[in-house]
RNA sequence: GCGCCCAUAGCUCAGUUGGAGAGAGCAGUGGAUUUCUAAUCCACCGGUCGGGGGUUCGAAUCCCUCUGGGCGUACCA
């Protein structure tokens, strides 16, 4: 049950008596910022106040008094600044622990009225080893994708793969002119990676050493401007030799950026330079830019050497794919990449043009759309059809074959204008019932601020991240394991395995932490953290419930149990058991809210607080559970134990991260 | 130039979309184990929420402005 929804319901009761439109008003009934406040509170009598020409304080009791609330919450109370705070009945509460105890989900019934997803997410480029920038799209899709599915709705999992592109352009020119065959037949994936990376480089020599004297001449000219607002400084006074000032700090930060931009360029340039071989090859190959472009459009025609060039490199490619993906425990409903949609590319453009929604413009074929600056482009003048148009075909095969209410794509911010623009092109398609939503992300930047790199140039691989963390992880698991009071509890192959799970979760949980909107620092020291706020913290305390299980030999799921009796006590006797129970029981709200806005940090923020009111209790001397005074008290803490386990437990599948019995 | 995003403790980040002394983790300091797992718990230290103005009963949150960053910006994805 989501407790928070269901007291909104009833204020929208009480509210409808006062005004017309509680709707806005409900959302000022929230959890209590502070315990000492209760455990909700209702914010909405001080923005009535001027509206009825009556004291919040009025206000909030006139509400309290038609708000019928008896059976869930003691009786509200109001202060003196018309805060409304109530707690709820601890009856109630024991009733609710009850009832979620058994319920294989919690007491978190599937949702009255499901929709269905489409998540596009992940979606690499298969022609290069995935690396860190990939894993936000990734493991933020996985959890949106889990949490929605726990909750009744239907979901379709795409990962719309990269296998059409430019890329392959490269590596098809590169297995022409620089292959390695020895290499190629001993691990075909690495040396396809290294004849990209060589054509990528080889290219950009080029592009760059065109690029050059253009950044020299706008530097020079940009300092013969600051000579110039220098001496004319000296002959100004007062505000406009302020002015003046001002627009020469300005003109200095970008000669600042102008002459950093050109020690980039020289240094890539020198990088070419410096090798004997790459000199070479880059004077062998001066056009290589183009001729990877025209390889890429012999592809799409249709060409049959390059098609069969293609076929020959993409199972490997996906393989190699695959086997990150199992690693990280992710799975697919569907992987049709770009190359899946080729054929229905031609149509699309057509039917643009046709229907009046496209037209040529500078030799290209693009959609013009309101509020834009510059047109959708669908249609290359060379003929080439770009991700625009693929987009776009996604779109149309989507919509006849799985029929969704809303498509979310898992994808970085800094595509959000070209999102904008297709789904502004979409609407005019006539797919404009159906939700289309960008859920962006941040950039993982490296320490400087700047998109993350490593000082090669080169993003560290997943693969090396993710064996790092396991090393990591396993060397805690040995030295806490070796510290045992009682000696060592773990075999060898158990303490892989728990460095597996507890390592990779440690990637995940740090990335599903963050607010997905903000661009983040990218730490290894960090992402492998597994003290504090971390997946290893709620991990622990998922093994903590399941040792009480094994040392007492109980059985789950537990018995129904005995009814209360009159003499009981107080169902909570502690402010830890009470706060257990009641952060248990808002783990319903806490994924309504997540979905909201497909935020998965609100869910492990949810976890992080109701681990740390476990660990509380767990450690509280007076909550003794399998020695506990009386009976009743220790199948009550049986309850509490049982269903912050399961919650725990699946809290973190739904984050795609994997607990352990024993750590 | 135009557009989008951001600035919160020494560091890395939350802050439920305008609510009650501004939080966490890490780092630092000091405590807790005859105990169901100490990968834990407790306490202390640490803030001009980038600056200034405004709206509001109430602002880290909304508006304006300044400063400093990031990203995008007609045929890459």
């Amino acid at each position: 049950m989501n407790i928070l929804r269901e007291l909104r319901r009833r204020f929208a009761e009480a509210l409808g008596a006062i005004v017309d439109d509680p709707g806005p008003l409900l959302d000022l009934i929230r959890p209590a910022q502070d315990a000492r406040f209760g455990d909700y509170q209702a914010n909405c009598a001080m923005p009535l106040a001027k509206r009825l020409h009556q004291s919040a304080r009025d206000v909030a009791e006139s509400l309290v008094a038609r708000l019928r609330v008896g059976d869930l919450c003691d009786r509200p109370e109001v202060t003196e600044r018309g805060f409304i705070n109530m707690r709820l009945r601890d009856d109630w509460l024991d009733g609710w622990l009850r009832g979620a105890s058994a319920d294989p989900r919690v007491a978190i019934e599937p949702t009255a009225s499901p929709r269905a997803f489409v998540i596009d997410y992940s979606s690499p480029n298969v022609a290069k080893p995935m690396h860190v920038g990939h894993i936000r799209s990734t493991v933020i899709g996985d959890a949106i994708r889990h949490i929605l599915a726990f909750l009744g709705h239907t979901i379709v999992s795409d990962n719309h793969l990269g296998d059409w592109g430019t890329q392959f352009g490269m590596i098809i020119y590169g297995y022409k002119h620089f292959l390695d065959r020895r290499a190629y037949e001993k691990h075909r994936v690495d040396e396809l990676g290294r004849l990209y990376k060589l054509v990528n480089q080889l290219a950009e020599y080029h592009e760059l050493k065109e690029r050059l004297p253009k950044a020299e001449s706008d530097l020079a000219r940009m300092d013969a401007q600051r000579a110039d607002l220098a001496a004319r400084v000296e002959t100004l006074a007062g505000p406009e030799r302020k002015k003046v000032a001002k627009d020469a700090d300005r003109l200095d930060a970008k000669i600042k950026e102008a002459r950093e931009e050109i020690g980039r360029i020289r240094a890539r340039l020198a990088a070419v330079d410096d090798d004997p071989v790459k000199r070479a090859l880059a004077r062998e190959h001066p056009a290589i830019g183009e001729r990877v472009l025209e390889e890429t459009a012999r592809l799409h025609e249709g060409d049959a050497g390059n098609r069969r060039l293609w076929a020959e490199f993409l199972p490997d490619c996906r393989l190699e794919l695959a086997k990150a993906y199992q690693r990280l425990g992710i799975r697919f409903d569907y992987e049709l990449g770009e190359s899946f949609y080729h054929d229905f590319l031609g149509k699309v453009v057509a039917e643009f043009e046709s229907r009046g929604l496209a037209r040529t413009s500078e030799g290209a074929t693009c959609v013009f759309l309101d509020g834009f600056e510059t047109p959708m482009i669908v249609r290359k003048s060379d003929g080439a059809f770009l991700y625009a148009t693929t987009d776009l075909a996604t779109i149309q095969y989507r919509m006849a074959t799985w029929h969704p209410d809303a498509v979310l794509y898992v994808v970085d911010s800094r595509q959000s204008e070209h999102f904008a623009k297709l789904f502004a092109a979409a609407r005019l398609w006539g797919y404009d019932s159906v939700e289309l939503r960008h859920v962006s992300f941040g950039t993982v930047l490296g320490e400087d601020g700047k998109p993350y790199k490593t000082r090669e140039g080169d993003a560290v691989s997943l693969a090396s991240l993710l064996d790092e963390a396991v090393a990591r992880a396993y060397r805690v698991v040995c030295t806490v394991d070796d510290a045992k009071p009682s000696g060592r509890e773990l075999s060898d192959e158990q303490r892989r395995r728990v460095a597996e799970v507890v390592g990779i979760g440690a990637i995940k949980y740090r990335d599903l932490s963050h607010n997905r909107t903000s661009d983040y620092v990218f730490s290894f020291d960090k992402m492998l953290e597994l003290d504090g706020n971390t997946s290893a913290y709620l991990q622990y305390a998922f093994a903590r419930v399941h040792a009480i299980f094994a040392r007492g030999g109980i059985e789950r799921p537990l018995p129904a149990g005995t009814e209360r009796s009159a003499d009981a006590g107080p169902p909570f006797p502690t402010v830890e058991e009470r706060a257990l129970a009641m952060a248990l029981a808002r783990f319903h709200e806490t994924l309504d809210d997540v979905t909201i806005d497909y935020r998965p940090n609100m869910l492990t923020t949810y976890l992080y607080e109701l681990a740390g009111h476990f660990s509380r209790f767990y450690t509280n001397p007076q909550c003794k559970v399998l020695k506990a005074e009386t009976a009743e008290l220790r199948e009550q803490r049986l309850r509490l134990c049982d269903v912050a386990g399961r919650t725990i437990g699946q809290g973190l599948r739904l984050l795609g991260i994997q607990t352990v019995d024993q750590m």
